[in-house]
DNA sequence: AATGAATGAGTTTTCATTCAT
DNA sequence: AATGAATGAAAACTCATTCAT
């Protein structure tokens, strides 16, 4: 009786928390990895950061590989999903959603996601088999949605008829560098260039050199 | 003469494979860095790709770290220089300095560079003062060298009036994440989008739009 | 209550291992150190010895220099203080303090800081501050304690007016050495000299020598 | 002849030193094995300090340990016999001789056999062969040396009857550690006593000591 | 003979993983 | 379930020793 009174007291916390446990462990997994890649994360930091001990993550996640592979996919399952459900619903002119689409993203960048993007690309050779998960359930799968709004875009007669494929990629990069650099040499360029100047520079420059000819004026 | 000569011109074996050894290593250790990131290269395989023994890497470099950033500053500290004077002693067009430049580091990518690229990136949380460095010297610079063209593309009146610092960024980024993607997710990506289509499709894109209004029919 | 008990006074073993860790792993260092020297003395029997594994050693002492110096300022720190009240408050004749002095180092040379001594003065070119710290605290110390009991025997007419500072260093040597060389060569002499043969020549040689003209008939 | 010539230049240097090699080298281990110790001794060091390269040193000893024994041997092996020769051939006191055979020892303990002293000491334990020679060889026979001195003395009534072996023992002591602690802790006293005092106040002390009744008053 | 570049065995040190409490 | 002390495999690093020149 005094013993489970001693823990009662806590208990609440305690249940709740527990609960939470994995989510906590993966989220304080993600910062860490990001921020020192895979190799150099000390597990026991890890933990610090999930509020538990060393022990407790094992609880969890059989070893440190696990606890990385969980964190990636966690991060990275929900967003994707979210894009693509935009895209088929989309009502309105593919210029649009097409800068919907980068602001997405572009909301991403900053969080969590970013730190996670360069850390995939830093890890991949030493994780073939998440690369190519990785590969191809969010890179395959984001292209096809830039592609597929490319196509629907030129079919509709917005856009000037470009290599889709090709396109999609370039189009890609300012993002998807924006997420690694900022976290990573991006902390030492002082000052740093204002996200917006970035953002609207970004999409300026990608819609004037998409937009089909007669379309030039209508669109600053 | 012959003792002559062995001591000359055809110095002793030894004597010749010494003074190639550091450039061997860092070569080495740039593939290994750039492969598997600082913490999980091992020196031993470093050593054994350059072609010696683990302690040969020692007897010209104190440590793994010194090892990690003298590879870092050899491979970097070439081309941004001869991209500086590139564009001083540049004749023609701005638009033709601006493809030939990003010409230029498109073949960059490839290379060991693309690789290292991505290694900084990785790295720049565990190596501060060298992300610094980096930044400073060599992407800086970089940024720099993309304004110095932008600025006089938009004086000789070839360019629109641009974002200039915001734009310098933008148009470096799908160079730069090319340099990263190539040397890691992009080995996941089958089939691959060929280089040429990709650059090709990218410096239209970029030059469409930038180009002024009366340039617009000029080019492709 | 059994609860209450098993965090207080009876706690778990582990625990009190935990407590008792940094003691044991000095105590096998003082060991291992004096019987080989700091360079040839390997942490993993300092460990074995202890009764731990090597990883063990590096939880409580961050390297091997930092458990070497722990083990010196352990071992050094109390007698040396022992001695100073000794000397502060007696009450006898300053011979009869000598001699206690005298005694009391002499039972501090088999233990183990015979070896330390030996340890200290070996690697006191190895180690520069713990050697010039040795020096100040505990030879200088140990010094000072020695002239006062001669200056006080002078002072009161029982031991002949000598050089004091150099008398105090020759008074010292022999026991010094006895430490050394008792952990050292001394294991090779057969049969060995007794200590008590030692010392009571060492004393009478010691006292003889100091005693005033008139004290002479007094003693053997 | 070409060959010839070009070393026939350096020949005569060259030629002499070849001779001399092995006795620099020796000279030279002293030097660093008493400074460091055996262990922390390092090789190439020794080469340095002799002006020979590492190489060089295997020459002449199949190995580090090889160099020790050498060294040890050397530096030893003359002192002790012209000892034992001034001690059968003495013509005066027995003071005279035991302070003559003291002052040699003295002359010793600045030079490098003092530091030699030290090295052996903290070797002991990893070298015992060479310990038990040692032993034999150098203390046991110094021992003998003072033993028959002593004797000698109280035979001619010069000396008090007193316990020779024991006293041989005590006496001996002051010049040993004043050997070692020149080399070691010695370096941190300032200002150090000088050895005149030292050496003056440790014969007075001994020999006041030693003086049979009737003797007392001849000598200070 | 002499050199000093190269080697690799042997240590120190780190840290993922285990397990008694 | 949670803890964190303990472990030991793996990697960095040193340096005696070898050997091509």
């Amino acid at each position: 009786m005094e013993v489970a009174s001693s823990s009662a007291a806590l208990a609440p916390t305690r249940r709740r928390r527990k609960a939470a446990r994995p989510a906590e462990l993966i989220e304080a997994a993600v910062e860490v990895f990001a921020e020192k890649g895979f190799a150099a994360a000390r597990l026991e930091e890890v933990a610090r950061r999930a509020g538990v001990s060393k022990g407790t993550a094992y609880l969890y996640f059989p070893n440190k590989e696990a606890l990385f592979k969980a964190a990636v996919h966690e991060v990275v399952v929900t967003r994707i999903a979210m894009g693509e459900r935009d895209v088929e619903e989309w009502q309105g002119s593919s210029e649009e959603l097409l800068r919907h689409m980068l602001e997405q993203w572009a909301s991403v960048v900053r969080s969590r996601q970013g730190g996670l993007l360069k850390l995939i690309v830093a890890e991949a050779g030493n994780f073939p088999e998440l690369a190519a998960w990785y590969h191809q359930e969010v890179a395959e799968r984001g292209h096809r949605l830039f592609c597929a709004v490319l196509r629907s875009g030129i079919a509709r007669g917005e856009f000037r008829p470009v290599d889709i494929e090709a396109t999609a990629h370039v189009i890609a990069c300012p993002m998807a560098f924006r997420a690694i650099w900022t976290h990573s040499l991006g902390r030492y360029e002082t000052p740093a260039l204002a996200d917006e100047r970035f953002y609207h520079t970004y999409f300026s420059l990608v819609l004037a050199g998409l937009r089909a000819e007669g379309e030039r004026e209508a669109r600053t």
